[in-house]
DNA sequence: ACGTTATAGTTACAAATGAAACTAATTGCA
DNA sequence: TGCAATTAGTTTCATTTGTAACTATAACGT
């Protein structure tokens, strides 16, 4: 009987996935290299995670959030978003406050030392953007947003 | 003078990022999420990570390969690859020698337990893939491609 | 040939992550 | 009202992952 581990003789039927040119691979290489360049621009620098830094971004946008609102706009879990808050609000770079009429929620927002570090990691992040669009034409930029859009539409 | 840990007065000023519309992020969210459509169909099923996949895919394409080269072909990093490579080695999937004129180097080649699950796996990947296209008409998916080649040209 | 440097791969340890259990507060409803 | 079910958030523990150090072999330069 043959031996299963021996490496196997090869013959033609078995249609092998060509990573190079298969869609998810693509993307999560292309995932990683962006978000990792844009981690490069502040994690040494600020300590900072990707986690936390994402929900630092809310927080900008979205004043006295609950820790759950901000998981729903980050499509972070929770326990990763309490995680962040912990280290956020232990850093002073968020305020947390329990809501008035709930006393499970709480209300989070963007201390003045969390500002000055989102207003100094914003631009950084807009730049990367920036460079990575910057390999494309006017129209191409088009058409990815519009893809983008159709393939993440709910 | 001001306590930094209180929340801070907002102005107009700040310019936050919104991150529905920020390539990075909406990038990481359809990566995530294509990737983990995929991996739902065999990671129960096998005990299967995605490394490990992806190892077993580059593996079913290139015959003999070393680790070093897998980890080159599949952008992984060479601990991950180790790794993975001693998981599935030991589950008699994956048959590991070394090579006659360096002893150095490892020569690697699924065994017939793994071309079973190769090619039971790669089909289902793929029809995720066609899942995740069939949302764009065709013009859309030749954009596609033409974008994320140049995105991820060199 | 011999010492230095480089390469292949593994191991060890710390940090990040995920799943489930847990606490506390609130809601729903008989 | 009172009790079960839900919700917000945290903690715990196991697994994964990342970085650096390590072993073994090979290549290079003199």
């Amino acid at each position: 009987m043959p031996n299963p581990r021996k490496p196997a003789p090869v013959g033609a039927e078995h249609a092998p996935l060509e990573l190079e040119h298969f869609l998810p691979y693509r993307l999560s290489i292309l995932s990683n290299t962006v978000s990792q360049a844009i981690a490069d621009d502040y994690q040494r620098r600020y300590d900072l995670s990707v986690t936390e830094w994402r929900v630092m971004a809310v927080l900008a946008r979205f004043h006295g959030l609950s820790a759950r609102e901000v998981a729903e706009r980050t499509a972070m879990d929770k326990v990763a978003v309490s995680r962040a808050l912990a280290r956020l609000v232990e850093a002073g770079r968020v305020h947390r406050e329990t809501h008035d009429g709930d006393k499970r929620r709480s209300v989070l927002n963007l201390t003045e030392a969390g500002w000055l570090i989102h207003d100094d990691v914003a631009p950084m992040a807009r730049n990367r953007e920036r460079e990575v669009l910057a390999k494309l034409d006017a129209e191409e930029q088009e058409w990815l947003t519009r893809i983008l859009d159709k393939l993440l539409a709910h």
